[in-house]
RNA sequence: GCGCCCGUAGCUCAGUGGACAGAGCGACGGACUUCUAAUCCGUUGGUCGGGGGUUCGAGUCCCUCCGGGCGCGCCA
């Protein structure tokens, strides 16, 4: 048991209540239903604190009224005065409502304090080695605007695999090898030489800026090949540290020119072949991934003898594999959702488990401004960069924007909205609950109120709804938590802590921490700081500063006009 | 034609098969001698795109139609 983490607080009353179901049901004689006891926390306050549809499916099998079916387990059920139980009602079609005594809500608040950082942190994912690309943008420009919406998700998202357990490696793909690298180069080198790029190639402003740059690092007799190496090395620098303003750091910037120096993309089309797995056609080779359930089989390698970016994509996944990681997670843009199954084809052909790499694809992110579509184009060169909005908008401001919608739903971002410094922006509505959470702490102790021990504390006074209406929410985070790691999806973290900074700003309005009952200030002090490590925590999933202090916006908009 | 995603309040969006579908913004009306009013409270707001089906129960699952986005290269 040592080393054990304390189990979040909902499983362990769920866990209790369910056991004591099953044992109603057991008692009266009805068979559990197929589907298992469910019991989950009710929409409505009114309904309590857990509720049970069990009774409709059992009623439905033995053929009696659900009602009745309810009152036969609620009657056993009462016998055996489960914890915290206050009263069992029979709601609705035969619902099993239970409400809880606000003693497991305190029970909860000390858990949140024993484990503070931890809380929140699940186990589902331990052991687990995963890799996660994401961004992975082509080295061939600077990351636009739409881009940081995979910064945000892949780096929240490589927190919450984190916090269930999992060791997690964050990884940037650069394409270095294949020919947009010499598109881009040609480019710049063109710039370089006072020339237009070539009508195919990269038009943006930046090339102009760099090739400056070039100049004035490499002289004036720069070949074309070193304009492209110094233009890919300058590049990349710049991704490094565009993403580090945004707070983003990669383990791994894996170069795809190592696979064809090591040799492994004819290591993959060996064994393609001596698998059985490819064959020619049309002076060309395929992969037969039809057999693994793609649409149509897929080209390895040209018939000009160069390989795909497909037959690429295979050597480098399989080194991912072959660096140890067991599982391998990629972000993609929704507009490569046709290359999934080629590849996860081809992985199969290799031996690798079916399903590998796991795609997560997010729909696109529509950048406005002055409302208008502001298409993302490095070739076309009409580009606004994240650095852009970083110059203009906090970098949490950014995060929490893309964090906020699920990524299968297309993103608006306006430019408009998003730098404008707005009263009504959901992360100064989030960060400022956080504040103000601190905030009581430092009046109180300034004031010479300290708080003392939570094992000398009585929580008892904690009894308002608004009280327990932020217990509740902190209750469930664990379980928010697990379920937004597995169905991968952050977002779910973002509306969590908006909606506990709502009922935070409630309570604070409603409740005064420190007042003159010394019985209710210290538990209202704990019930502070428990809120504060659980708005703490959830920025932190989300990559978002949790500041102490935050400063009173200036506000010009409401003149003292009354003069008169 | 085939595949993936989406369609929920005026707008932007939440919503692991459960009860009367929620939040923010907008609009209207209130609350600062108090731990920060970047806050709170109230009112206004809905054929969950349409139609079938499965289920004790469907915004959620299945089928179909309509509408929107994105893919279906020996490009990357």
């Amino acid at each position: 048991m040592a080393g054990r983490a304390p189990r979040a607080p909902t499983l362990v009353i769920r866990e209790q209540l369910v056991a004591a179901l099953r044992a109603a049901l057991a008692e009266v004689g009805f068979s559990e239903p197929a589907g298992g006891v469910a019991l989950e926390p009710p929409k409505h306050r009114d309904h309590g604190d857990w509720s049970s549809p069990v009774a409709l499916p059992v009623a439905k099998e033995v053929g009696e009224k659900p009602r009745d079916v309810a009152a036969k387990i609620v009657e056993r059920l009462e016998a055996m005065r489960p914890p915290h139980v206050e009263r069992i009602e029979i709601a609705g079609p035969g619902f099993i409502n239970i409400h809880l005594a606000p003693t497991w809500l305190h029970d909860v608040l000390r858990v949140v304090v024993a484990e503070g950082e931890a809380f929140g942190r699940g186990d589902a994912l331990a052991g687990g080695r995963i890799n996660l690309e994401f961004v992975s943008s082509n080295p061939t420009g600077p990351l636009h605007a739409g881009g940081g919406r995979w910064v945000a998700v892949g780096d929240a998202l490589a927190n919450l695999l984190a916090a269930q357990g999992a060791e997690v490696h964050r990884e940037y793909y650069l394409n270095d090898a294949g020919n947009q690298l010499d598109t881009f180069g040609a480019s710049l080198f063109a710039r370089y030489e006072g020339r237009e790029p070539p009508e195919d190639g990269y038009q943006g402003e930046y090339l102009v800026e760099m090739a400056a740059r070039l100049r004035a690092d490499l002289g004036d007799s720069v070949t074309e090949e070193q304009a492209r190496e110094w233009g890919y090395l300058d590049i990349v620098s710049q991704l490094e540290r565009d993403l580090g303003r945004i707070g983003v750091h990669f383990d791994t910037w894996f170069s795809e020119r190592t696979l064809h120096e090591r040799g492994e993309v004819e290591k993959v089309i060996a064994d393609l072949r001596s698998g059985g797995h490819a064959f020619e056609n049309d002076g060309a080779l395929w992969l037969r991934s039809t057999a693994f359930g793609d649409q149509r089989d897929r080209v390895l390698v040209k018939s000009d003898g160069v390989t795909t970016y497909l037959c690429n994509d295979l050597a480098y996944h399989r080194d991912k594999f072959a660096r140890g990681w067991d599982h391998l997670i990629d972000i993609w843009g929704a507009d490569h959702h046709g290359q999934v199954k080629s590849l996860q084809s081809g992985l199969e052909a290799l031996g690798f488990p079916v399903g590998e790499p796991e795609v997560v694809l997010g729909q696109f992110v529509n950048v406005v401004r002055g409302g208008e579509v502001v298409r993302m184009s490095k070739r076309a060169g009409a580009i606004v960069t994240l650095a852009d909005i970083l110059d203009e908008v906090d970098p949490d401001v950014c995060r929490l924007t893309f964090l906020l919608q699920s990524i299968d739903t297309a993103q608006t971002f306006d430019l408009d909205v998003v730098t404008k410094q707005s009263m009504d922006n959901p992360v100064y509505y989030v960060q400022y609950a956080h504040a103000r959470a601190v905030s009581i702490e430092r009046t109180a102790s300034e004031r010479g109120v300290t708080r003392l021990p939570i094992l000398d504390t009585n929580l008892a006074p904690l009894t308002h709804e608004r009280e327990l209406d932020l217990l509740r929410a902190l209750a469930t985070y664990p379980d928010d938590v697990a379920e937004a790691s597995e169905l991968r999806a952050p977002h779910r973290i973002a509306t969590w802590v908006r909606d506990f900074a709502s009922r935070f700003h409630g309570f604070y309005r409603d409740c005064r921490v420190i007042n003159d009952d010394v019985a209710l200030t210290q538990s209202r002090l704990w019930l502070a700081e428990a809120s504060r490590i659980g708005l703490a925590n959830a920025l932190a999933l989300l990559g978002v500063g949790a500041p102490d202090v935050m400063e009173r916006l200036d506000d010009d908009t409401e003149d003292e006009a009354d003069l008169s």
